[in-house]
DNA sequence: TTGCTCCTCACGTCACGTGAGGTGGC
DNA sequence: TTGCTCCTCACGTCACGTGAGGTGGC
């Protein structure tokens, strides 16, 4: 048996080996980061089979975004002990990094969800569909004066509030009152604001909720209390709520301000 | 009410808000990618709150590669319709990248065990420990010749099919034979090869396995063999197997070649 | 006035990607 | 000879990071 000789490939093989591509490899040789286990004659690069574990490793601390100079310095300094602090470190790195990339899984299915159930909407009618139970973030009482002319400060405030909570601000942001009977009172005015972050605290509950919907940047409500009203009466409903404000269409997925489209949600059993 | 004025923040405010830096803030607007809803008089960058929404999609989508390029096209032509599709191929990306990152999660894990596991060995020390359950994947039957010198033509050929079962050859591989007497009768010509790939198909299984250690490069030996033969004579023991060889500390942690640590697992009960 | 934040512009950097022009093995 | 792979070297690029030098609000 001959010890050796070892097992080499061509730099072609052995990207094909890796999927790590050729100019990779020949930038992580010149920056002296991982050489082939050879150089032939002919000055080609030959690298051992075995060298296709160490390849895999860098890739991996890579795809962490550690920085070539700190993967060399862990290979340059390498022992089994050293080494095994190291993976365990990024072990919880990559722990960190799954849940970041579960978070935006969550975040992007949730606009596509809110978006693609906005899409085929008669913005007149006034609905009555079941919504399953939902997470929310519910910020504190607002502080609206009486005749309080700007609601951007009470917004902005829960904002930073939120962000003290460590909400998640990319998901979208509502207004939620009590009843419905708040809801008509000072429509501009939520009880409170919340942001549709599944990991908050309180519940949106599962149920059948009276559903209207209207077009326009922030602020604009046009006819929808009126409409509500209407629909209430004529359905001779007393009470209704909590309800549920929030732009489903806003600035993620729309140019003008104007084709903003707002959704009310009125809890009703 | 006032519908016009937004809630405007600094730049300064904005990073914080969403952890965005400042740099890449004045980097996108630069690029016109994603630019302040307003400039003040003084030419500050003003961000409406209501942005933050629009940069943490951007963020998510930079965190799957996606070039800038492309995701300022997107924006440029953004409408509920398309990008709800957008967010639905993302989402099946994602799930891509969930899967990739568990895989280097387990890979990272074993690397670290196998290594913790060898730390403090005895090697002239041969004992008995109990072993979990462990999938593998197995290689086919090799064509070692009557009397092959090199045996890493058969050797290269199990990486060559390994690579085409998608086996991922980050793992750790080793010698498989079937009983301890084709391990004593020929220790450098395994009946197969395997890797440690948790996906394999086959399984090496939990129990009690003796375990011996040398040191030394690939195809290295030393008394191993005479040491196992040794301690089943010693102890009665006639039938065993089959019989599992890696190098728990190879390339990835040592430098050295001569300082590789082989193991040896012989399964008894 | 002072400290703080903001601005632009130029240059640097990190991790590659892309030829151009030339060599070596079957 | 021909096609294929390999080589080096120079230059480009993408996505920022880092000052330098200067302005504006409390």
């Amino acid at each position: 048996m001959n010890n050796e000789e070892p097992l080499l490939v061509s730099v072609k093989e052995f990207s094909d080996f890796t999927g790590v591509k050729e100019s990779i490899l020949r930038y992580y040789d010149a920056i002296d980061l991982f050489k082939p286990s050879e150089r032939g004659a002919n000055n080609y690069r030959y690298y051992s089979l075995s060298q296709i574990q160490t390849i895999k490793l860098i890739e991996t601390l890579r795809s962490l975004k550690v920085p070539l100079k700190r993967i060399k310095k862990i290979m340059d300094e390498r022992s089994p002990e050293t080494m095994a602090e190291v993976l365990a470190h990024y072990e919880l790195e990559m722990n960190n990094e799954l849940k970041a990339l579960q978070e935006s899984f969550a975040l992007v299915h949730m606009l596509r969800t809110l978006m693609q159930s906005a899409l085929p909407r008669d913005e007149a009618e006034m609905t009555i569909r079941f919504s399953e139970e939902m997470r929310i973030a519910l910020g504190p009482i607002n502080d609206f004066q009486p005749s309080e002319e700007n609601y951007h400060r009470v917004f902005s405030n829960y904002y930073r509030i939120a962000r003290s909570l460590r909400v998640n601000l990319g998901y979208p942001i509502g207004g939620y009152f009590d009843t419905v009977e708040e809801f008509l009172k000072t429509p501009a005015q939520p009880k409170r604001y919340f942001s549709l972050d599944p990991s908050g605290l309180e519940v949106k509950r599962a149920g059948n909720y009276l559903m209207g919907y209207t077009r326009g940047g922030y602020g604009t409500m046009n006819d929808l209390p009126t409409r509500v009203d209407s629909y209430l009466k004529e359905h001779d409903i007393a009470q209704a709520g909590p309800v549920y404000q929030i732009y489903i269409l806003n600035e993620v997925s729309i140019q003008d301000t104007q084709d903003y489209l707002q959704q009310i949600s009125i809890w009703m059993d």
